[in-house]
DNA sequence: TCTGGGGTCCTAGGACCC
DNA sequence: TCTGGGGTCCTAGGACCC
């Protein structure tokens, strides 16, 4: 029985999403925006045939929109990640493991002959679509990397791409280095200065060779391109690593008032995922961070803080964030960024208990709980810990944002006959 | 005028130790 | 006069991904 990696990789995402509530933009050119409105972070079929590419400002294709008569939208990551939940519950009851890697896209294993199996993933495929409304695409390989690859080739034909080895070997002298997940910008142009341009070139290196030139990353890389698996679906079992919480502004800031009023709102959140991850943090970061463009470049800075005892309490991460933002801060710098990384999880049940802990520290973990239990209940923010400015100046600019339909009750659709 | 946010893994280099 | 080297642990930052 041969053993198989699949991936599934939902098809636009973010403007398919956009679509489920809005079936007049089938067909039609639709973007998805980043957070302040600034770059095109999803495109459809149709903007990719225009040749819009991922990431650029939006102020560069103002002409191409008004031409085309493109939709356009704000992100709107809570309807995604309802989407992506949806999705992903119908995968996991069709195959038990799976191994999300990202919102859109899931590593799964498959046993039997290519046959049976490419059947099974158009049959996947079939279900996933007809459940959700979610165009997906199906690659298979027998390592990770091929399976990536292969989903790239099953978006421009039937939607499901099985690559054995056969049909794997003879296209490896046609594929760019470039075009393999994992192999960046950085990476290619050292690849080019070894006269390394496709895959044939380096499948065909010694594995020694690799080793030293490229080191364990470009060996896992060699193992993969050579169909032998280098990594399992172990990461589906692992915990997350890191929190992290951050946002550019609407506009530049001099203020130290508006960057902690920033900070503490991205703490909040970041202390309310983790509890509801079950974990403690004992180690954060605190970044402020001025314009990628522009005369402030280098003067932002980040500081990292160790607690004594691993918590997740939100008055206590906030008594430390304050303390650094006043450290880092620089009167006459304009910032344009600010946020808070967690680090270094511990599970929350079991934890030790302190002797440092004081009456106050040991009433506001009652409090947390019940805290979180209001603001799922009436959404984020409707009750909050600390001060909190009036000021809106940090937050980020969204236009053209769709309604909650999936998150909120006042803005599900009705259907009227 | 206008350029995202949330992750993971790896490595280089400093601090410290014997 | 002579002035090590290897190990570990930690952190910042790079590279990559979606």
């Amino acid at each position: 029985m041969q053993k198989w990696v699949g991936l599934l990789d939902c098809n636009n995402f973010f403007v398919s999403c956009e679509r489920l509530f809005r079936p007049d933009l089938k067909g039609k050119p639709v973007m998805v925006l980043s957070s302040n409105d600034g770059c095109v972070v999803a495109r459809s079929q149709e903007i990719k045939d225009i040749g819009v590419p991922m990431g650029v400002p939006l102020f560069q294709v103002k002409d191409i929109i008004k031409d085309n008569n493109v939709a356009i939208f704000s992100s709107h990551f809570a309807l995604y990640r309802d989407v992506s939940r949806r999705v992903f519950a119908v995968l996991r009851r069709e195959i038990n493991a799976i191994e999300q890697y990202s919102i859109d896209e899931a590593f799964f294993v498959l046993v039997g002959s290519a046959e049976s199996v490419e059947a099974r993933a158009l049959v996947l495929k079939d279900i996933i679509e007809r459940e959700t409304g979610i165009p997906v695409s199906i690659g298979v390989a027998r390592s990770k990397t091929i399976a990536k690859y292969a989903s790239t080739v099953a978006k421009k034909t039937k939607g499901v791409k099985l690559l054995a080895a056969k049909e794997w070997k003879s296209l490896q002298s046609k594929i760019e280095l470039r075009e393999i997940w994992g192999v960046g910008a950085k990476t290619s142009q050292t690849f080019r200065k070894n006269g390394l341009l496709t895959v044939a070139d380096f499948v065909n290196l010694e594995k020694r060779t690799v080793k030293t030139l490229f080191g364990v990353v470009g060996e896992r890389l060699l193992s993969e391109l050579n169909e032998i698996s280098a990594s399992g679906l172990t990461r589906a079992l692992e915990p997350q690593k890191s929190i992290l919480h951050t946002r550019s502004f609407k506009e530049t800031t001099l203020d130290i008032e508006v960057l902690k009023d920033a900070v503490s709102h991205h703490l909040r959140e970041a202390a309310e995922d983790l509890r509801s991850m079950g974990f403690l943090t004992k180690s954060f970061t605190v970044y402020l961070g001025t314009s990628r463009h522009g005369d402030y470049l280098l003067q932002g800075g980040s500081k990292n803080l160790i607690l004594l005892t691993p918590t997740n309490d939100t008055f206590t991460l906030m008594k430390e964030a304050m303390k650094a933002v006043d450290g880092l801060y620089k009167a006459g710098v304009l910032y344009k960024k600010a946020g808070v990384l967690l680090t270094d999880f511990s599970p929350a049940a079991g934890a030790q208990l302190s002797f440092l802990e004081d009456e106050r520290e040991i009433r506001t973990k009652q409090l947390m709980p019940l805290l979180d239990l209001v603001n799922k209940k009436n959404g984020r923010g409707s009750v909050l810990l600390g001060t909190r400015l009036k000021t809106d100046e940090w937050q980020s600019a969204q236009m053209k944002k769709s309604p909650a339909y999936t998150t909120n009750w006042k803005d599900v659709p009705t259907v009227k006959a």
